[in-house]
DNA sequence: CGTACGATTTGATCGTTGTCAAACAATAAA
DNA sequence: TTTATTGTTTGACAACGATCAAATCGTACG
């Protein structure tokens, strides 16, 4: 079980998640992994009536700007929330967002 | 007094607020109004550190996407944060952005 | 009216970004 | 080892965005 690299929790910068929460795509993905906690990227990318690539495009953005992890279990990829690390750095942000998206957070 | 255009509440976006936000110098200009109620935007644009239609870009920006409130009174236009609209449509969102930007909202 | 002031607009430049398509890589299964 | 599955990477392209400089606009004041 391999991790991709990730920014550590006090290297994430509040701009950097605004502008990945700031894309249409990106912020659904981020409400569908509200939900299900966990996802593969093939499962998220099947309703996001986008490319494969430019879905790919959209989790290293969110894993970059430090606000999914995303680890490897045999030939997929899992996502999640970085729920806990967000919640430290910037408290109430991703509760706000995710009830602003109408998502019951 | 005359007031510029601006969205009506129920017409503010998540995402364009979200992308306002995530550019530093509109940042800094949103923590300003944040502690100054108001501001001119030549007030506003003397330490901002960019040109003054740079500047002026900025503040269309945030009126656009309906995170400030922009009026004229004689040749001075004086901007304020749309605080209570963005509370009423995003709860909490702005006050966590405040705060993760260290501002004492 | 002419001048100064405050701010916007326009034009140019340069980097970024969202998108698709096609090629590639890595893992699992037959 | 061949094949299928899962994603990523690369390349190309169009759109957008941040920036500065210069011109413009609107308002107030001599």
């Amino acid at each position: 079980m391999r991790l991709l690299p990730h920014p550590a929790t006090e290297d994430i910068q509040l701009t950097e998640v605004l502008r990945a929460l700031s894309d249409p795509v990106r912020l659904e993905i981020v409400t569908r992994l509200a939900v299900h906690k966990e996802m593969t990227c093939s499962d998220a990318g099947d309703e996001l009536g986008v490319h494969k690539s430019t879905a790919s495009h959209h989790y290293r953005t969110l894993r970059e700007a430090g606000v999914v992890l995303t680890r490897q279990e045999g030939r997929l990829k899992i996502m999640s929330l970085r729920r806990d690390d967000l919640d430290a750095r910037f408290p109430g942000l991703l509760d706000s967002v995710l009830s602003a998206a109408h998502v019951n957070a």
